[in-house]
This record gives structure tokens, C-alpha cells and sequence, in this order.
DNA sequence: CTCAACTCTGACAAATCCCTGACGAATTCT
DNA sequence: AGAATTCGTCAGGGATTTGTCAGAGTTGAG
């Protein structure tokens, strides 16, 4: 079980990261300052350090520099509200392995973590469950390459779309909430207002069951939300 | 078990709720100021806060508020008549896992406890019991999917329909009047004056029992209410 | 800059669900 | 048995929820 550091003094955000990277299976600590991250990176020995830029005391860089002067290369992905070309150039010289820009999804955020760990670990772990195609009906889903193919052809899903289908995939069976979904797939921690599920819902259908008005895979749950069937 | 502290000042509320969490294998206490709240948060250290947010003293938004400044972060589902979109809005950023408006059904919310729950925990508990598919005669309930099936054929049972089955199936054998019901599934807070319950049930023995006019499992008992049978 | 792809939103239509009130059947009471 | 209460069932208007679409806003590439 890989060991993920977070960095990160937004506790409710830090919270919820935890959560879903330890439904992931991933082992999770957090620190709330640089300087309690800093220890942790050394002491706990993690495999992966997500770190935001934005902290009370040290500054993110800051940390990624001196982690690396004093010889920890632990993968390191930052996590920060800036998106500015410069802070990116800057934060891969100091040699994050990955740059992700506030507000995001949560599940982008999740498959960066495995991407990062992945290419790590190199070959030297077992990863048949986690990079198996996902496979239903005449669909067949790769995870690696983010490619979706319907009897062999090629179908184009815009990425919400396949996040979407990826949060659905992964409750197995279980109903997903709008208000789940909007969380894991937009990064939103909001109420729903709007029909933005709904509609890449209704996309997903158009693109991938045989009878988008009757759909076999993606169900709704009235009044509960939806639900995915293989 | 887990614990779980009610803030709610409307003590008939209250009580019906902690019965029903109680009955749930919930370890209960109720607070019914936002002070008192505060204080077992703390001393108690629950694994969920349900917050109430009309209190007597302090508004519920100043209790979760106050609840992360000193470094709480027990999840927290927020309680109130209140459903305007901004005060949702509000609730989330401050750091609330869930939502319910009033009225709300007791089953609704119970849902959303063991949700937030099971979510926090992580995988760490056996969830076994609790998604345990419920069978009886030749039905069988996942409540995770919130599908039925009947001699291995689906049934399609509306939310009502299912929610009253569930509460009926939660108290096992004893008697449920139909204002207990319509608490619990709908949320009135009222006598019974239409055929509101009957018909539901009416429904649920057409499509779940052999002979609808003998029903074998969902009773009626004169005079006092309906009764599952296993 | 222009264009195309992608997202989101709000409006409307469609589907689904729910409640009500009426009436007859069943049960209980006297 | 007859009266009074309670229950079962039905149908359709009305409420709620979901599906779909077109268009505006954004982003990124060329």
C-alpha cells in the first residue's frame, strides 16, 4: 500500500482529499504546516508528497527546495491555486513530478496520483486491478490512455464525460448522488442548482448505450441519483 | 458503534431522531443548545455532529464555524427548514459533508448518516451488515443500488415505495402506526387524514406479494397500523 | 486573432411519482 | 345483526424530477 503525504493547511479540503485517497487505498497523512510536512517527509518515508504552494508558514516551494537539497526525492505533486505559466516552470525546475491548479476534480487528482506512483514504482508492483480496462457491454474502457472504445471503434468523451463515467464506475452498483458526483468530478462543495450532471449524463447515454432512452449501463435512481450497471 | 451528537433545540425532534439513530445502533446524545453542542464535540469527541441550524443561542453556521477554527473536523450534516441555494452554498464552504432540508423523511437522513459514515471511515470497517442484501419470501433488497428483485426478476418500486418498505422491514415484526410512518418516510409531522399510506402499501403488496388480497408479509394490523413479516 | 472544442446554464418538455377523495369491503363494536 | 369504524383500491390532476437542447462563456490551439 502506497504512502501518500498531503501538505495542505485547508483542512476541509484536506479531509476530503484523505477520504478519497483512502478509499483508493492509499495510506494518508497530513500536515498542516511546511514545517510538520517537512518531518513527516523524512520520518514516514511516504512514496508520493502532495503539496500545496499556498501554506501558513513556509512557503511550498520553499519546501520542495530544501526536501530536495537534503537529498529526498520523493515524487512531489503541487497542489495550488495559481495556474500561471511561471509558478509551473518554476515548480517543475525544483522537480515536482506534477502540477495541479485549483479548483480541480477529484478524480483528476486521484489519477494523477496513480500516473505519478505508476511511473515511479516502475514495474515492480502488481497493478492488474487498478490499470485493467474497464469493461461493460460493448464498451471498453482504458484507463491509461484515458481512450474509450464501443465495439472496437474509437468513441470520443470530452474528460468530465469520462470522469463522470470513471466516479460512476468505481461505486460499483452503488447509487452516486448528484451532490457525490459534483464533488468528485467537478471538485465543487456546492448544492445542485443546475442540470450539469443531467446533461453529461445524457452525453455519456448518446455516446455509449445502444438505446440512450432506455440505457442498460448508466441508470437513474429517481430522487436518488444515478447508478452504474456492467 | 459509532457516536453520533444531535444539536437540535426542538426536543420532539430530537428525541424521535435519537430513537430512530438509536435503533440504528447509534450511540446518541442530543444537545439542545449550540453551547452544549460545542462542549461535547469536544469532550465527547463524536464521529458525527447533526446541526441543527435555528438554536435558541447561537446560530448553527456560528457552531460549525467555531467547530473548525479550534481544529474540529468531525463531519457534519447540516439540519434546517431553511432550502434557499446561498444558505447551501454557505453551509458546504463552511465545511459541511451534507444537506437536508426540512421536512425531511427520517429514512432520508439515516441514509445520509451511515453515507457520511461509511465515507469517513473509509474502508475500514466491515460493511457487511449494513449492505447486506435484505431477503425475505422471494424478494430481495440491495439497498446500495436501491433495487429490488423478485425471483430474480427486477421490480421497480418508486423511492416512496421502497422507503416504506425499508422502514416497515427496519422494525422487524413490531407494529408501525401510520403516523410513525409518515414521519418516518415522509416527514409530515401530522395526523393521518388521506390514504396516503395505504396506498403505498396497497402498491408495495401488488407488486411484491403473490396474493395481494392474502398478503404473507407486509400485514395489516387492525386498528394499529401495518406489520412486516419476514 | 479566430476557430473549435468543451462546459455550463436555464428553459422547456417529458417522464415519473404522489396525493387526494370517493366508494365498497372488511372488521369491530354494541 | 346493524351501525360505526377502519381498510383496500382506483383514477386522474398536480407536483416533482429528469431529459434534452440551444446558446453563452471559456479555454486552448493554430
Amino acid at each position: 500500500m502506497s504512502r501518500v503525504l498531503l501538505v495542505e493547511d485547508n483542512v476541509d479540503l484536506a479531509y476530503g482529499l484523505q477520504n478519497n485517497l483512502e478509499i483508493e487505498g492509499y495510506d494518508v497523512r497530513v500536515a498542516e504546516k511546511g514545517e510538520t510536512g517537512l518531518d513527516l517527509a523524512q520520518a514516514w518515508d511516504p512514496d508520493l508528497i502532495i503539496l500545496d504552494l499556498m501554506l501558513p508558514d513556509l512557503d511550498g516551494y520553499r519546501v520542495l527546495q530544501h526536501l530536495r537539497k537534503i537529498g529526498c526525492h520523493t515524487p512531489v505533486l503541487i497542489l495550488t491555486a495559481r495556474g500561471e505559466e511561471s509558478d509551473k516552470v518554476l515548480g517543475f525546475r525544483l522537480g515536482a513530478d506534477d502540477y495541479v491548479t485549483k479548483p480541480f476534480g477529484v478524480m483528476e487528482l486521484l489519477a494523477r496520483v496513480e500516473a505519478i506512483l505508476r511511473r515511479t514504482r516502475g514495474s515492480a508492483e502488481t497493478d492488474d486491478d487498478v490499470d485493467a480496462p474497464v469493461v461493460f457491454g460493448d464498451v471498453s474502457i482504458d484507463t491509461r490512455s484515458r481512450s474509450v472504445e464501443r465495439n472496437g471503434i474509437d468513441v470520443a468523451l470530452t474528460p468530465k464525460e469520462l470522469d463522470l463515467l470513471l466516479a460512476l464506475i468505481r461505486r460499483k452498483g452503488a447509487v452516486a448522488n448528484r451532490v457525490e458526483l459534483l464533488q468528485e468530478v467537478w471538485g465543487h462543495r456546492a448544492a445542485v442548482v443546475s442540470r450539469t450532471v443531467d446533461t453529461h449524463i445524457s452525453e455519456l447515454r448518446r455516446k455509449l448505450e445502444e438505446e440512450p432512452a432506455h440505457p442498460r449501463h448508466i441508470l437513474t435512481v429517481h430522487k436518488a441519483g444515478y447508478r452504474f450497471q456492467p
